[in-house]
DNA sequence: AACAATTAGAACGGGGTTAGTCCTATATTC
DNA sequence: GAATATAGGACTAACCCCGTTCTAATTGTT
């Protein structure tokens, strides 16, 4: 259905709980869950993949806790879902760890797919936490960032790249 | 993964066969399934699918088979996932027909969502299915036309709208 | 030193979705 | 009436996602 798996939703929720809270204030796995409601052991391992991927730091121990690993604005939304999910690849043959597809030498929207699937993500990485966690109206500041420029800066010799 | 289902991604492999073949000309299943080396009740399948959203026009019977509903400059990328495996909408809480979310009062990140899915939605809705079915060197012509402005057009009023 | 709090990491099971097949009915041509 | 095709739905097997659980490892407190 094209949609980001709950996990990842679920992450991007508890990133902007840690936006909103005190700079490297450490918070406990169980202080977003009961904010969001969430059940602490899911909770606990996002905050764990989230680590991982160098989006949180976390410390271990009595007091221990996590917290943002660098400024919102400088985590985009595309490492959030990475992090939680894997790369975004739109299709298997835009996939870099993929195998040969069979019809690879029939097929002619593989190259197509490759320019979506960077404008797809080109999508998803002008995106900060920081504007996720700003409500609504405040969002307009999101419009200026947002200029999708990947197909059409595309020089022939960069989409021969891409493959 | 962020992935379209490989059913999505066969249809639209097989709808860019039929924008190769003579226009009007009906081609049987059996035709892409041959040339795709796709199995035939996948392709089957997937050709009825496509017949149901509009997107083919199907002739029963023996001399029957499938061909365009409309030109190819007229259906768009996000009509064939749309009929494959239906809207797209990245995050449940941007789905039309979901549920009210449990942590809606306390959510910030909704309308972004709202946002950001249009943004996907509208790039998908660019690309046609000429454009797929065009060898990569000439998709240059996709550039002019992936022009995202939904964010930078977005008003206020509008914004509200989208909730 | 013992204990409590907290993260790290991995394994596990249940449930839902997807991929692909098969069967029956309907329509059309010859 | 026979052969060819699509229409529609049921069905199974495989896979992936969600959420839980268990066992370390680490750190502060008593």
């Amino acid at each position: 259905m094209l949609r980001i798996t709950k996990q990842a939703d679920y992450g991007i929720v508890l990133m902007t709980h840690f936006d909103s809270s005190r700079p490297g204030e450490l918070l406990s796995a169980k202080d977003p869950a009961q904010r969001t409601a969430l059940p602490l052991p899911m909770v606990s391992k996002i905050l764990k993949l989230l680590t991982r991927a160098g989006l949180l730091h976390s410390t271990r121990g009595a007091n221990g806790g996590y917290c943002l690993a660098r400024p919102s604005g400088d985590i985009r939304l595309l490492d959030m879902i990475a992090a939680l999910e894997g790369p975004v690849a739109m299709t298997e043959c835009s996939d870099q760890e993929a195998q040969a597809c069979p019809i690879e030498s029939s097929c002619r929207t593989r190259v197509n797919w490759k320019l979506i699937n960077q404008v797809v993500n080109q999508a998803l990485a002008e995106v900060t936490l920081s504007q996720m966690t700003t409500p609504a109206p405040a969002c307009a500041t999101l419009d200026e960032d947002l200029d999708i420029s990947v197909l059409s800066d595309a020089t022939p010799s960069q989409r021969e790249e891409v493959l």
